[in-house]
DNA sequence: CCATAAACGAGACGGTACGTCTTGTCTTTCT
DNA sequence: AGAAAGACAAGACGTACCGTCTCGTTTATGG
């Protein structure tokens, strides 16, 4: 958003600078912020906590951010970025073990634990329910956090689809919903407990449909 | 702490004697609070704001009522049981054709046409964020507003077992998420479109499966 | 004000009937409004606070008084006339030893212990204040509270002038305010501390000059 | 609680920095408190108006002051310290002509005429009125607004006293508040009307005593 | 000895102001 | 020029009282 190639156009207040941007102060923000967002909530972290909680002027988090949902998304995939970085099993891979059933329980398996961990589950929860009132921050979200995850099943589905285990006349963007947005719901919207068995049980009705064969 | 007649606990404040309460203030606070919503937004909609345009005491609404988000759960159950009420086909019966595809279909293809409404979309999308972030009001959601609806589907789903159309030890609990979560993911997150053709091949992905059979 | 002599005129809400009149309630208002000033304060000191501590709803309050600096007053006047009823030296008597210096010095002294005492302290600063901004207030408590200590010390006055222990030019109700201003101002600005000995030297100073003789 | 560099003790909310403090405000919240009083009273005057008619966030005010009277004492003041700074005859020096009743009758006849003046009367019985009910307050009324102006009629009364037109054991303390205490009086309390006349017969009085000679 | 009407307790109501909190902007000072 | 610091205008928060207005419930004659 607001792509700022070079030269800035001249908008009246003139750009930031981020050549200049201090590095420090992004990363104290960011951990500030996710911290706060983990120890009192959303709605109780405000900017000036953050700036506080930072030692960072409060300048210096408008200069760079449009709103705090905006501090906590950037915070949030600089968190992603990192672990990714980290050693073990990279998330941003989807195992292929030509078992489609297998590796997608193997996967949502992984997505459960991940929900039941605080540093996760509040963060994202917090963005989620942004982006559901502020659409252009839900489409960000989408784009930046979420699709990247999306694009994984898509791309496992489809080699599904290519050893015949999936139905070829499937598309498999809705397809992967049947994964996903059921335990997605089950999670943000506490309509229902989330386990590994719930998610086995998931893939098996999904892939093998309700009705008898 | 004065004498506590009969029911409810004694809370320090002595709570407020219902029986007197002015059905006018509780119209025209529900009036005003959706009315807010839909045309200024949640975040912008104040506990003042609803006050003022009911032309109504703050003390009113903290009498009665415990947040804006309580406010608003109310005003828009009202306004659920109101529209169930008029004439028409009643939203609270699911149809059953005997065909549980068709009958599926239908109300999917409803529940889309709601989502389109503003006057349902924007209180409803208020009332989901806060319940993502606020858990006691998720529960309270899904228990007064989202369970009535479940019970339907639940209820038309074993019909379909029993009709040998839905296999037998299939969770009808499960199964109703195959045609809901996907739909109210795309809806919230904005995660993809919306449309009565989207609706009709969920249902058919999920009673048939995704694998070939 | 506002004279109710008999059948009282059609004055849209109808004046209620002193007739009828709770005197328990009455009491227990006095009571609480006395107390409430000297424990909390006057400004603390609220209507529903009176109406609360004497178990009395406000329209009761608000039926026969119109503010609560008339309650104040009037409880206060109250007080006053039960004093006067109590045994011991009557303080609505002046005493007439015959020596105006010693007379005025003894109620000096009085009225000293007077203000010393938090009862009589409290309340009437609170009415005093109220005085100063309301004047219609102002003039009522001057009035129905001190006028009738002020007669006493112009009667006083006209004997010691008969006497020729004052000068008969001297307007008594000027001379009058050498002995009691100063102590009221001390005694209401905090402009300096009140004593015995501070009141008989005023005494001296007045009836003998600041000038040399 | 914070490192507290070096001077004022540290009060958990960190002092604001004076240094930075905006003078345009703090005049307006002067302008605006003085007129509010003048026009609706000191008890219609509220912290919001005054903030409101100054073009000022509620804020800056209680960030500076501590209640509504500290704010209209800081005005009065500031008014009286611009009022010394006019041309004309300085009101922070007493006449000195060797007449000790003239030069008093002459300051008194002064104090009559301010007492008329709406723009003197209506802010100083307000604050007046509070320091009665709120001692701290009258405390620092006496000590900065008064003392400066009694001092002058003790510094008068010694000069009496050395030229032997006053007594030499008379306390110069108490005698002046036989010249302003009962124009307090009757001022404040509305026991009486003021005017040159009756300030002349006080001095008149007070010098050569009620008693016959 | 009731009938009836007023005063009463209780407290909900529309309001106003309180004093606090946070927002996003602006200004000052330091680096 | 960026950043820390924090004052500023704005305005919502949730609370406390205001003075008015019903509600039943005493209470106290007067028919």
């Amino acid at each position: 958003m607001a792509a700022q190639k070079s030269t800035q156009p001249a908008t009246g207040k003139s750009a930031p600078d981020s050549t200049r941007r201090s590095e420090k102060s992004r990363r104290a923000i960011y951990d500030a912020a996710l911290a706060l967002v983990v120890e009192v909530g959303y709605p109780k972290t405000t900017i000036e906590g953050i700036a506080a909680r930072a030692g960072v002027g409060k300048q210096t988090i408008y200069r760079w951010w449009s709103s705090k949902a905006d501090v906590l998304m950037e915070a949030f995939l600089d968190l992603a970025e990192q672990s990714v970085q980290e050693p073990g099993p990279t998330p941003s891979a989807f195992p292929d073990t030509g078992d489609i059933a297998a590796d997608v329980k193997d996967v949502l398996r992984a997505t459960v634990d991940q929900m039941n961990d605080p540093r996760f589950d509040v963060p994202s929860r917090a963005l989620a329910a942004e982006g559901v009132v502020n659409e252009q921050l839900g489409r960000e979200l989408v784009a930046r956090l979420m699709q990247p995850s999306l694009d994984l099943y898509i791309h496992r589905l489809r080699a599904a689809q290519d050893a015949g285990q999936v139905r070829a006349d499937v598309d498999p963007r809705i397809a992967l919903e049947f994964f996903i947005s059921p335990l997605a719901q089950r999670w943000l919207q506490h309509t229902g407990p989330i386990s590994h068995e719930y998610t086995d049980t998931l893939v098996d009705y999904a892939l093998h449909g309700l009705a008898p064969r």
